[in-house]
DNA sequence: TGCACTTTGGCAACAGCGTTGCTTAAGTGG
DNA sequence: CCACTTAAGCAACGCTGTTGCCAAAGTGCA
């Protein structure tokens, strides 16, 4: 009785299936680049039969979304035809709302940017100022692939916020944003779909389709604050309340310094003041406890670190934190095996990980449950 | 290309969407309790039609899962059939393997307790003799409802192991159980189908079906050590290598006292000492404020506390947790509106979470994706 | 008491899914 | 040139949830 509130409706009639497994199908493809994938690489990758994949990517190639791409050399028999993603048969949008900056870019379907604009933007101004600048550049993007349809615009936004909803909260030193309905407001302008999320997870969500492996993750951003943006099961999690990946108020210190939060010992503090006063590699070495804790805590594969004062050493700070991570594996703790490696590309991979917002569930990746039972709408 | 790995085939043919659907309706039925659930409200809890819940009731009803159970009063129409879950129509075994002590229970599909043994045991001795030990209580237990089917045997083990493979690791104290195979082991002994996890996990499990309402939390174990389980998006959450949980070691006290595991300011090193020279009030505190930084990681709804050191003075320590948890609520940090609770049960929680291992599947919970393609061996 | 109305739930027909059995296409190798 | 191998499509099929319709079983007013 209690559960029936706290799970979704998630039953799976003939139409909901045929999405799940189409969306698959383009998850693989995807995944395949511009090499392409046979129809029995796609069988084997999704369990079903070869005959099934062939109907479905029959249908994708009817709407124009894989085509073929040349033939396999031939095992002795005939060769295989090799099937791949159309980029540039949809786009989405992705912006990047930032204290002082706005970044827009429009995708196509592999993820591969088409097209960048960046302005200045202030955060602090009236909220009918920033959302006339944010649907501008939604409809200048728009205009640099005409006629062809974009699936909608991912929007992330640096403070806590509702994902669901689509409402921002205390954006910190803009308390003016909390409770303002910017989904709503921002889809009723440009007229397309918009899902909001924090900068963090969509830096994570960029780096989760970004190629470099899969696995759970953690992307760690050290730049004025300090924030997380967690990957687990191929996912990004973000908690009932979108609140997940509060990580730089963790307590790492009893009794220590106070933070501007008005905790004492947060590792945000910690590692801020080091780096202040110069040293780095204390700086790195509390970012790495931190970093571990994580990993024994989660069991994940890798942690990615980003952020305009990681960028300012990178080396410093990958080899001080898996310094720690790997200490603590030596002894037995967990982190064997774990990777550090740093985001690289400054913040445009926050902009292009909110256009992955829009597209993730094109993929299968999130958003599935909701589409069971509603019409989608279709928007030229 | 590289996603196809970490990803499970999950294609969905129409076998699999009929166990999916039957496994939501019995989620529901399983919820809904003794007092039952309409065919109505199981369509909406679904998001199925009235129709289709009508067939897949049918076909419970068929396999004596399901049973009728009375009318709901009329509102203007014909009454509501109210059906129910039929809980002795299947059963499952939990095993607890304690360092010191074994604890066998027999559970319904409504996870009741209907058989419980208690028996020591020293899990330094050799592993025949474990292992004879643990398949002599499974068999004494399905003893107990004979010509009943028992869905197989859910194993909780205290120290680091496999979940996937069922293989151990270096179980705490116990070095030679490192690599034993013990899911492999068992299934042959008994002939049932096993599941191992950690003893955390189980507990947690338990508690995530204990009617306790649902939503994300993280049930905190302090005995002898401290570890944790986590309950992510109604699931519990492993990580690839079944290492997620481990709670004890997160440094909170940059270069504090030494701790057993070879690292400095662990959490259970602090906790435990100021538990030791009777400071139990700063024991909780430290408690807290590790569970405060991970109400703040993960945005859980609520933290459960278990274990005999919490068992001696539940009180002290729930207030203790809480107070830390609320005080950076206040301050604007996470954790508004999240609850700090006891499990209670003593140690019977974790057999009873084991056997719900076995039973998770029936209802949905875990291991779908592994059913995809591959015949169910039915055992009687 | 009887009739109108509301609500539940099953029967039958149906569209559409992936699967199976078979055929055709397109290569390699003796 | 023929036997063999491998890939991929066609047709029939079983089964899914859905739709349209109707019987069953109540309530409530005349």
């Amino acid at each position: 009785m209690n559960r029936s509130r706290t799970r979704a409706p998630a039953g799976v009639n003939l139409p909901a299936l045929r999405h799940h497994n189409a969306a698959l199908v383009l998850d693989l493809l995807r995944a395949a680049g511009a090499e392409g994938i046979s129809r029995l690489e796609l069988a084997e990758g999704t369990g079903l039969t070869p005959q099934a994949v062939s109907k479905i990517t029959a249908r994708l190639r009817e709407d124009g979304l894989a085509a073929g791409a040349g033939l396999r050399p031939s095992t002795g028999g005939k060769p295989r035809t090799v099937l791949r993603l159309v980029p540039d048969a949809q786009f989405a949008v992705g912006l990047h709302l930032d204290r002082d900056g706005l970044t827009a870019v429009l995708v196509d379907l592999a993820g591969r940017p088409v097209a960048v604009t960046t302005a200045p933007l202030d955060l602090g101004a009236p909220a009918e100022r920033v959302l006339a600048d944010a649907a501008d550049a939604v409809r200048d993007l728009c205009a640099a692939e005409p006629h062809k349809p974009v699936l909608g615009v991912g929007v992330a936004v640096p403070g806590p916020l509702d994902h669901r909803d689509g409402v921002l909260h205390r954006v910190t030193g803009f308390p003016r944003w909390d409770g303002y309905p910017l989904r709503a407001a921002l889809a009723e302008r440009t007229g397309l779909p918009v899902v909001l999320d924090k900068d963090t997870n969509a830096a994570a969500l960029a780096l989760a389709l970004g190629g470099a492996g899969g696995g759970d993750f953690a992307y760690l951003h050290l730049g004025t604050g300090l924030g997380a943006g967690l990957v687990l099961g191929g996912e990004v999690h973000r908690g009932a309340r979108t609140g997940a990946g509060e990580f730089g108020h963790q307590t790492l210190q009893l009794d220590g310094p106070l933070c501007g939060c008005g905790g004492r010992g947060c590792i945000e503090a910690l590692c801020l003041a080091a780096e202040a006063r110069g040293d780095r590699g204390e700086a790195a070495r509390v970012l790495g406890t931190g970093a571990a804790n994580l990993v024994g805590l989660l069991d994940i594969d890798r942690v990615v670190l980003g952020g305009r004062t990681v960028a300012a050493d990178e080396d410093a700070y990958v080899r001080g934190v898996r310094a720690v991570i790997e200490e603590r594996a030596a002894r037995g703790g967990a982190g064997a095996g774990v990777t550090v490696t740093v985001a690289g590309g400054g913040d445009r991979p926050v902009a292009e990980g909110a256009a992955q917002l829009v597209l993730a569930p094109v993929f299968g990746r999130i958003g599935e449950e909701k589409r069971v039972g509603e019409e989608k709408e279709d928007r030229g």
